[in-house]
DNA sequence: ATGAATGATGGCAAACCTGTGGCAGCCGGC
DNA sequence: GCCGGCTGCCACAGGTTTGCCATCATTCAT
């Protein structure tokens, strides 16, 4: 099925040049000329994009008042300002009030439809999984990111910050070598090399706490750390 | 934890102005000047957002690369070409290379702030989805978003707007860690953390007016707090 | 095998984080 | 104006975490 596109746009000859032309590119269009007729529109039936014009007729800033009712119902829906007005002042409302991009009417063609395909990329994220690791898991060892969670077959672990982002780092690629330099990135910290040490002992002696025989956290002589599988 | 902006720009000059505005408005920058260096930090650490200029010293079209890599690495991280070359030619081929926005350097810097913090608004709809419903429970807890009530086993808990918000982004997710910036983002504030100290001081006090046990609100040392279930 | 370099360990002090009480500014209602 | 509630911030206290060192053990290259 096709995506809707909505124009909002008082000039008769401008919105079915744009129209026409979204037409032309697949998308389906309803065109609107006033504030009030678009509203309406929005209410029963949303786009799956807007295309807004500021100055709409007898309200100067119509475009900006429609903006602010369509992003109170709903957050998500891709909004793009199309106007002849080239402020600055009115580009930044225009965004402040939720418009996801901002076009001038001196905008090129291709440019408005590639604007209008990224947008639409990116919204696409929303509906599919948009693949937010939430777990790493690897062998007994289990890492919850959101929160901040460590277990050792079925157990928990009790980390602190630095000690996880450290685990974390390691066992993202089991058996990659990770220098020192390299951990302190991953546990955003920048100490001496020994420091690095005093922690990896530090995980040890926990997951020892929990697993006597635990033995993922390999020395690798010169070089660093390596999570063992 | 601040957002973290990467700029990719070969010109020292434009470089260090662009990172100091950015500094400036909160962002954590890191800087590259070319593209290896940037694509070798990225592989240990994706920021935020990536600012891209094309043209990276020796390569005429590092940054079009670069763009390639960072999308083959997340499809979700969002991406900006900034770049001196105004033709549509470039413009559509950065859009159609997976970057969300396309800005030449004659962009003033008002716009280019506003049309980051509208590509992170947008970007935040991935993390959090949006919720719409009408009251939220979570075991004893009871918050009705209409009248902006709070509940606890039955009794009522008198919060303030700003507790009230807090209170609801801690228990959107139970046991998932919010740090001091997510509160402050979903409270709609920008203080200090003590600040939210302070908040979740009160409102632990408020709900063991009605339950001494009260303990649902866990606090994660040097990360945040936590609802717990 | 031997020596230099690297890593492990225990310990300690500094740095850091959080909880708490308190206070000042702000705003709205009376 | 005056009052009271809300908010933001600070200073202090107590506890946790972290960084580093001295010492001992291990590894690698000669």
């Amino acid at each position: 099925m096709p995506r809707t596109v909505a124009i909002v746009e008082d000039d008769p000859a401008i919105r079915a040049n744009y129209a026409d032309m979204l037409k032309k590119h697949g998308y389906q269009v309803s065109a609107y000329a006033d504030r009030k007729s678009a509203a309406d529109a929005f209410r029963t039936r949303l786009p799956d994009l807007a295309l807004l014009d500021i100055g709409l007729g007898e309200e100067p800033d119509g475009g900006f008042a429609l903006c602010r009712e369509l992003r109170a119902l709903s957050a998500a829906l891709p909004i793009i300002f199309l106007t002849a007005r080239d402020s600055d002042f009115d580009l930044v409302s225009g965004l402040r009030m939720g418009a996801d991009d901002y076009l001038t009417k001196s905008a090129s063609l291709p440019e408005i439809l590639a604007r209008i395909s990224a947008l639409f990329r990116r919204a696409d994220l929303l509906r599919d999984p948009p693949a937010a690791e939430e777990v790493l898991e690897r062998g007994p060892l289990r890492l919850d990111m959101k929160r901040f969670q460590a277990g050792w077959s079925g157990k928990s672990v009790d980390l602190t910050l630095t000690e996880f982002w450290l685990v974390h780092s390691l066992a993202r690629f089991p058996g990659h070598v990770k220098d020192r330099d390299q951990l302190m990135r991953d546990a955003h910290i920048v100490v001496d090399d020994s420091t690095i040490t005093s922690h990896v002992k530090r995980i040890r002696r926990k997951f020892q706490v929990v697993d006597g025989a635990f033995a993922a956290i390999e020395s690798v002589y010169g070089l660093g750390y390596r999570w063992n599988p």
